[in-house]
Formats: C-alpha cells, sequence, structure tokens
DNA sequence: TTAATTCATAGCCCTCTAGTTATGAGTTGT
DNA sequence: ACAACTCATAACTAGAGGGCTATGAATTAA
C-alpha cells in the first residue's frame, strides 16, 4: 500500500518516463518503434522506461507479432489522487478542529 | 509550468521527503526538531529536506526566536491534481472518440 | 560575557538510476 | 534458409542526490 504509492511517485518522477505515460495516455496504444520515435532517448532506454512503468502497474502490454504494443492503466494512478485526497483531509481536519475551538471559546 | 510540475513530481519521489510534508498535513506547524525527532535522519538531513520543500512551493517557514517552524502549503499540490485530471480527460475523450466513431457507424 | 540551544551550510561519500552501445531472441519476408 | 525487422537484456558509465559529520551563525539562558 505505502509501497505501492512510493513506487508511484518514484515511477512518475522521471521526466522522459512520464512523457511515455502521457503519450499513452492521448494516442492509445502504441509500439515501442512509434513511442521511441518521440523520446528523445534510444530504443533500449524507451524499452527500460517501459519497463518500469509496467511493474508500477502504469501500463500493460502484448505482443502482435515481432512488435510489441504498450497501453496506459489509468486506474493505476488511484493511490496518487487518494493521496492528495487524505493530504486535504488532513488540512481540512485541521481547520475543523480550530473552528471546534472557538466556538468552544465562544460559549 | 512543466518546469513546476517537473520539480514537484521529483519533489515528492523521496519517502522521507514526503513523511515530512505529510507530518506537517497532518500537525500544522513545526519545528525542525520536532520534525527531526520523527524522522529517522539527522537534522542536516531534514533540514535539506524542508529547503527541497520550499523551493517547490510545498512549505513555508518563519523564523519565531531561535527555532524556525515550517507549515504545509496544500495548494502547491494544485499541479499535482491538474495532471491526474489531465490525464483523465485524454483517456476520456479517446473514449468519446471511440463512441463517435461507433456512432457514426450505426448510422 | 559565556555557555547552551537551534538550525543551516559545507564538504564528503556512496548508492541508485538514466543514459549509452552491443548483442541476442523472436518474427516476418524473400 | 537467410536477411531484415522489432524489441529486450546485458554491461558499462556518468551524474544526481540523499545520507553523514563538522562547523558556523544566531538566539536565549545563566
Amino acid at each position: 500500500m505505502q509501497q505501492s504509492r512510493d513506487i508511484l511517485f518514484r515511477t512518475l518522477a522521471d521526466p522522459t518516463r512520464r512523457a511515455i505515460f502521457e503519450r499513452l495516455c492521448r494516442d492509445g496504444d502504441l509500439t515501442v518503434g512509434v513511442l521511441t520515435a518521440g523520446a528523445g532517448v534510444s530504443q533500449p532506454a524507451v524499452s527500460k522506461h517501459l519497463g518500469v512503468l509496467k511493474r508500477a502497474g502504469l501500463v500493460r502490454d502484448h505482443q502482435e507479432g515481432r512488435q510489441t504494443r504498450y497501453s496506459a492503466q489509468i486506474e493505476a494512478l488511484a493511490p496518487l489522487i487518494d493521496w492528495t485526497k487524505e493530504m486535504n483531509g488532513f488540512w481540512q481536519s485541521r481547520f475543523d478542529d480550530l473552528e471546534d475551538l472557538l466556538n468552544r471559546m465562544d460559549q
């Protein structure tokens, strides 16, 4: 849980990798060759990034002849959204506590 | 913009640093000493993390005698939320395009 | 004034990772 | 069968960054 959250943050921290994921969100189902063309790094580098993304659950792959097509798994972003909500919750709850205190002081 | 998004992701990627930010979201306004006590790393390490968080706009500091109090700036998470929305948007838009195509095929 | 406290900075080390080239495994076309 | 292609893996390098200790600057207490 915390582990997967960690992996997610670390995986998305690299700009090249994040760009690949963004591209897959936009354009759907792409081969390694197509992704390499627009990535600005070598094909092995792209493959490595895709491996990391896959282990984080952010992409899926399936073979199609001699090429591999990758697609984004948007649901894998859920822990990220949960985390921001949690932080907002902490924040809000502290605000509520303050309000409670002020109310009690009114009495 | 893209730059600040990058900085935000990289800043939140480190677990120790993220834990410090989480703590500040929960507990509000804390000194470096208090943060160090629960951080599991040395005080200089904590100070360095706080510096990184500050440059990312995620925390604010103000002097209070010889100690420095830090507090979370929850609004700084906005680019993160925007990004996830953007990814979801791409995803949804592709889904809509597919729907459009299917509708046109119906005619 | 002197001593103690609180934090930031400097300097160093060590690990982790993103990049590269080289190559191999699997697939398609001739 | 052989050549061309698509991608993954191996091996290596360089740089970034997170950790530490040591120390200095500023404030408070004795």
